[in-house]
DNA sequence: TTGTAAGCGTTATCAC
DNA sequence: GTGATAACGCTTACAA
């Protein structure tokens, strides 16, 4: 039948075995201050009364809670899981619980939610790029919480980041495409607005196209946020112009599938009509047909040293270092060589 | 300059707005208990200092977080991604905030977690799938926190579910693939131990088998975890048999996915040479060539309602019904039909 | 309408 | 090694 005594605390424990809740306490938190025999004993009215320390009144306590904070833009594409998945798993793997939320790419949704998560009493942030409100730093300054922005390096900026030159890695594949031939270059950005990784995309394009002779401002753009559907609109848009583009560069993986849809529904081939580009190298790149040719990012690592540098910081073995990752490019079948 | 002053209390406000800690609450949690002129002194006191309400010693004196917490199995593929998102939104809207975990599949990591959001004060728990040990419903029961399994439908459970009936879904699809002439069915299947839902899977095909005069026990079955890689290893498996299979169902899209393009790395045309099914109808199965004939799932809905469903056990206002969603057939090209 | 004060369940600082 | 006991920041009767 249904027990429906009330939750067992720390003075139930103590009771039951028969201690102080001081010395419970000790016993889960630093077992070895306390003597083999109490421990035992207290241990097992712990497991007979199916105790669990109250998270609240611990943190409160404490003023400690082992609790890591990560506010992603979007979870419902790939771009970030496979990075905050081993964010996680290092965090794990030194005894911290990850609290993730999403903002939407909405600043003032994150706004809230790095509120939230400190009020919840997160030791430290993880933020992706690193483009926001000084107030919102200045915030987590006056609290003392340490934040981290990922999926950037930025090495001249106030606070540490881990990740790839996002500008600088568009412009080597930008380079590589103009290599292969291509002139006509059109591009399907993601929203550049208080998105830096996007705007740094934008800008080593530009700069590749600046630096080969190349008229920046003629480029064909279109802005749009990261969703499939939109990628196949963009794509559909562009290439209904008179003087259509040989290659569209997207902002990201997620886009250029769109795009590669876009062209498909229209009839066109791919990379026979047209070559399409993407970012990032999420799976979904190798599964369409053709595989896209993209920007390969180390997401596992960023996520793993993201998470060290950031328990680094929360445990004060460090003010926060700047990682740097080095991306490679992966030309894949979307990409046409036009030299051969 | 850095200005380092400690996090502001309840204490703070109430002093530089001159009233007590009591008044300062009630303006918090219950505004239209306080009159005007106060209320404005105290919200500007609030302002002035940036406080926040600490959120561990409010559920402490309070016993309620307006927290949820979901544990997904991954949140590595799309499978759970929509339906969350709805989920938190219509959390969201009732003013609860949302805390997800994934288990990686993993009873005793789903265990670990589901404890660690009792913790920290959930006032509700969404979990995936019904088939658990029976201590986890009796520890949930015995510190009265409401759960809701979702993605399955089992009315004569003792636990509330919201979702779809799996095991007639898979039927009813195997049921147009044999309308379709097939006869030589094979099925790459989700680990069924611990997974209630890859496991009805399996048996709605079985069932369509038997009505058909097959033979359920000859059906070559694979079972594998839900990667894309793992379904093209497990396709080419499958077809490298002597008497290969005209048509391989798989659990889930992931898995579909990944069997095309095993079949494309064997040299094999999807759908001429085999077809192949998925299951949930996640975007994956509408970007790739040719697009996957499918179980849809209303994920959004689902979400909703789960979210409706679980709120209204935590406020009391039902004891938990299960509610049911209805699944649609999806065919699409993957699929090939013999019979014309 | 507002204030007082008793918890809520821990941890940590002292003594013993 | 172990036990009192004072915080920790908030909510909520109960009083005024």
């Amino acid at each position: 039948m249904t027990e429906l005594r009330s939750v067992p605390t720390l003075d139930d424990v103590a009771r039951t075995a028969g201690v102080s809740t001081a010395t419970v306490s000790r016993c889960l938190n630093s077992p070895e201050r306390v003597v083999e025999q109490t421990r035992k004993r207290v241990m097992s009215a712990v497991e007979q009364l199916g105790y669990t320390p109250n998270f609240g009144a611990r943190a409160m306590a404490a003023k400690r809670t082992f609790t890591i904070g990560a506010i992603i833009p979007t979870m419902e594409n790939a771009i970030f899981a496979r990075g905050l998945q081993a964010f996680q798993e290092e965090l794990h793997a030194r005894g911290y619980t990850l609290l993730v939320s999403s903002s939407l790419y909405q600043p003032e949704v994150e706004d809230e939610q790095i509120r939230s998560l400190v009020a919840r009493g997160a030791d430290g942030l993880l933020l992706i790029g690193h483009d926001r409100d000084p107030s919102v730093y200045s915030y987590l300054q006056s609290r003392a919480i340490p934040v981290l922005s990922a999926w950037v390096y930025l090495p001249e900026s106030d606070q540490p980041t881990v990740g790839f030159d996002n500008r600088q890695s568009m412009r080597a594949l930008a380079q590589k495409v103009i290599d292969f031939g291509h002139r006509r270059i059109g591009m399907i950005s993601g929203v550049t607005k208080g998105n830096d990784r996007a705007a740094a995309r934008l800008a080593g394009l530009r700069d590749a196209l600046a630096a080969n002779g190349l008229d920046p401002e003629a480029m064909p753009l279109i802005e749009t946020p990261y969703e499939i559907e939109n990628g196949a609109v963009a794509l559909q848009s562009l290439m209904a112009s008179d003087d259509p583009p040989s290659v569209v560069m997207c902002g990201n993986d997620v886009l250029a599938v769109g795009a590669l849809r876009g062209a498909r529904d229209m009839g066109l081939s791919v990379p026979d009509d047209v070559s399409i580009t993407g970012f990032d190298d999420i799976e979904l790149a190798r599964i369409v047909t053709p595989q896209i040719t993209t920007v390969h990012v180390p997401h596992r690592e960023m996520g793993r040293k993201a998470a060290q540098a950031l328990i680094d910081m929360v445990e004060k073995r460090s003010t926060g270092a700047s990682v740097e990752l080095k991306s490679t490019l992966q030309i894949r079948d979307s990409l046409r060589d036009l030299t051969r």
